[in-house]
RNA sequence: GGGCUCGUGGCUCAGCAUGGAUAGAGCGAUUGGUUGCGGACCAAUAGGUCAAGGGUUCGAAUCCCUUCGGGCCCGCCA
């Protein structure tokens, strides 16, 4: 029995006290209490106080000697406290085999909350004509996170990836290839998205103030891209794929997979987008302005904002008018006009499949799906207006919230890193700029954090293999920058600096994972596989209560990290359950215990502990490594 | 100008959804930890008018309003 459970059975034994009094409160909390106040807490008192015109204090006596009698067998004693809460306290003797026993189980914590409904996952989507930076990686990193949660919470979860190969930018490369004499090969065998991101599309944004002709040519290049047939869209078609094969090298450094690519080009010939149209005049969710500033344009409204001008008067649709359909697509809202072809199997094995409007005559005849009932667009803060009025619509569609933006906020660099840069400022932080060619590279910090946890790994460790230090700094150096990505809500500007990304010490993913690195080198040097038989009664002192107290809390982190979509909840859950472990390791002996029986639980709970936070860990997608 | 958002020790952040008991961490500072499983650690001390003011409430960091300060967004660009 874990802590939702318990809390739930504290939560019933207190509805029926309810009930038998004809009392509707039904908003009170049951939730683990802060230190110093037993394992669990009850605010009920405080809610009756007025409808009862009694004291918080009498109304919790009355509702303790209520549940003394009814109680389930895991609590040993309920109090009432002077200030009002109704105090619950665990009988740990009881409490402690049945968790330790579960937590070692790797579907632990697999609550049922999405009922193997579907649900669409979609992140990265970076246009493909530069490399990655620290600000995508912040978005990816939350989306295969969520999707992580969500797949351990029981939804049928679909990841996907919208590649955006028809835009402006892509016109940029094209005329900084055709008409600014950039080669083709990158020179030095510079990795091809970097390349196109630094050299050919910042050189050639930089031509267009000077040279206005080349502005001229760009919108006519921007047409012929949207015209499958014609030459400039098959080189656009070359290019774009060559900078998204060399983005995904990125992405799956990182640990990130996908499901399906969906690519832009192709929802424009799909037709998806008169379809839609149509849909929207017919509902009356667009009208098409006869006077003012937009006169001839079909546009959009809604409160407090200035109408968004949808379809141009020359009848051209704008930017966000290709968000339309591909998110009523994702909903299942319109017919699927695509099949879909393998594109790679990933490192992890799982087939990447990608978007066609080609037949295709696979041995399977069951279509493939990739819509949801629900979908996850993460996007960041910037374009909350857009999102808004996408959801806005979706929810006209469907009738429900089915369409949610995950918004976070963006990732800026500190002054020092910016003049690292080559940026002097005075300002405390400064925002990154794809087309001046101002970021901090994804492939950089990686590369720096490697090297920097190979040595650390070295310095510590004799007699390791090349390949053995090799996989800690990846597990190490991948773990830390998911770490660094989700630690602060999403609400909270992260702003970046190289030197301190490097820091190994204090609330950091190393931290974490060397706690886990510790707990496996006792369980290695045992050498005997604990009995969970024994009596584990006898683990009683502080830290040990404290550590199983955390284990048994995961499920209730599990719960509030999918209910809110909030990836934190968890890195704060690693880091919390580590403190405990290290704080026992400190102050408890295991392999010099006092007693047989008492090294046996306790390596029990060492075990328990290793196996919940490697549980926890791959959550946020962050390996255990044994040695580091 | 309009909209959204953030403001908690020197610095970086939890806590706010669902108001309740003593506002928690990390970094930095000061100090201690040989007999014990890896010091990427542990333990202790100092440091807070929860931006300001008002309101609701028995009770506000948390809810509401106003003000101040920072950030983002507001094209027939994408």
């Amino acid at each position: 029995m874990a802590f939702l459970e318990i809390l739930e059975s504290i939560r019933q034994t207190v509805q029926s006290y309810l009930s038998e009094n004809n009392l509707s409160i039904t908003n009170f909390t049951v939730e683990p209490s802060k230190p110093g106040f037993g394992d669990i807490t009850c605010n009920v008192a405080f809610l009756l106080s007025k409808e009862l015109h009694k004291s918080p204090q009498d109304i919790s006596k009355e509702i303790v000697s209520f549940c003394s009698e009814k109680i389930s067998k895991e609590i040993k004693q309920v109090i009432a406290h002077p200030a009002g809460h109704i105090n619950f306290e665990i009988d740990y003797t009881r409490f402690n085999k049945s968790i330790l026993l579960e937590s070692t189980k790797p579907t632990y914590a697999d609550i049922d909350i999405g009922s193997s409904k579907k649900i669409v996952v979609e992140h990265t989507s970076v246009n493909p004509n530069k490399a990655l930076h620290i600000g995508h990686v912040r978005n990816i990193v939350i989306g295969d996170i969520i999707s992580r949660i969500l797949k351990k919470v029981n939804y049928n979860v679909k990841v996907l990836n919208y590649i955006d190969d028809s835009g402006l930018q892509v016109a940029d490369l094209i005329i900084g290839f055709k008409h600014c004499g950039f080669s083709q090969d990158p020179p030095n065998n510079e990795k091809f998205d970097h390349y196109c991101g630094d050299t050919v599309y910042v050189g050639t944004t930089a031509k267009y103030n000077d040279d206005k002709n080349l502005e001229s040519k760009r919108h006519e290049i921007l047409k012929s891209i949207e015209d499958v047939d014609s030459e400039v869209s098959k080189f656009a078609q070359k290019i774009t794929r060559n900078v998204l094969a060399a983005q995904l090298k990125t992405v799956w450094k990182l640990g990130v997979t996908y499901d399906c690519l969906n690519f832009e080009s192709q929802i424009i010939h799909s037709q998806m987008w008169e379809k839609i149209f149509s849909k929207l005049k017919s509902q009356d969710l667009v009208r098409l302005e006869k006077t003012g500033k937009n006169e001839g344009c079909w546009i959009i409204s809604s409160p407090n904002e200035d109408d968004k001008v949808l379809v141009r008067s020359n009848g051209v649709a704008t930017y966000i008018a290709k968000d339309i359909p591909y998110a009523a697509w994702k909903l299942g809202i319109i017919d699927d006009p695509f099949n879909y072809k393998i594109y790679s199997i990933q490192d992890n094995k799982q087939t990447l499949y990608e978007t066609t409007l080609d037949e295709i005559h696979e041995h399977d005849a069951d279509k493939l799906i990739f819509t949801g009932d629900k979908v996850i667009t993460v996007i960041d803060n910037r374009q909350i207006r857009l999102q808004k009025i996408v959801t806005d619509l979706m929810k006209r569609f469907t009738g429900n919230d089915s369409y949610v933006h995950l918004g976070y906020e963006s990732v800026t660099l500190s002054s020092n890193t910016a003049s690292n840069l080559g940026l002097e400022t005075s300002e405390k932080s400064v925002q990154m700029s794809g087309r001046k060619g101002f970021y901090v590279d994804a492939d950089l910090i990686l590369e720096n954090l490697h090297n920097k946890i190979y040595n650390e790994s070295k310095k510590r460790n004799d007699g390791l293999s090349e390949s053995e230090l090799n996989s800690i700094a990846k597990s190490v150096s991948v773990g830390t920058i998911r770490y660094e990505m989700i630690k602060p809500d999403l609400d909270k500007i992260i702003t970046f600096d190289l030197e301190t990304s490097l820091k190994i010490e204090g609330d950091t993913c190393s931290y974490i994972q060397y706690s886990y690195a510790r707990a496996t080198r006792i369980l290695e040097k045992s050498g005997i596989s604990p009995d969970f038989n024994d009596d584990l009664s006898n683990l009683i002192n502080q830290f040990e209560i404290n550590l199983i107290k955390k284990i048994a809390m995961y499920d209730i982190q599990i719960s509030d990290a999918a209910n809110n979509l909030s990836p934190k909840v968890i890195a704060r859950y690693c880091y919390e359950l580590s403190v405990a472990f290290s704080s026992f390791y400190e102050h408890v002996m295991v392999l010099n215990a006092e007693s047989e029986e008492l090294k046996n639980s306790r390596l029990c709970l060492v075990t328990s502990f290793q196996k919940t936070l490697s549980n926890a860990l791959s959550v946020l997608g962050i390996d255990s490594p044994d040695k580091m």
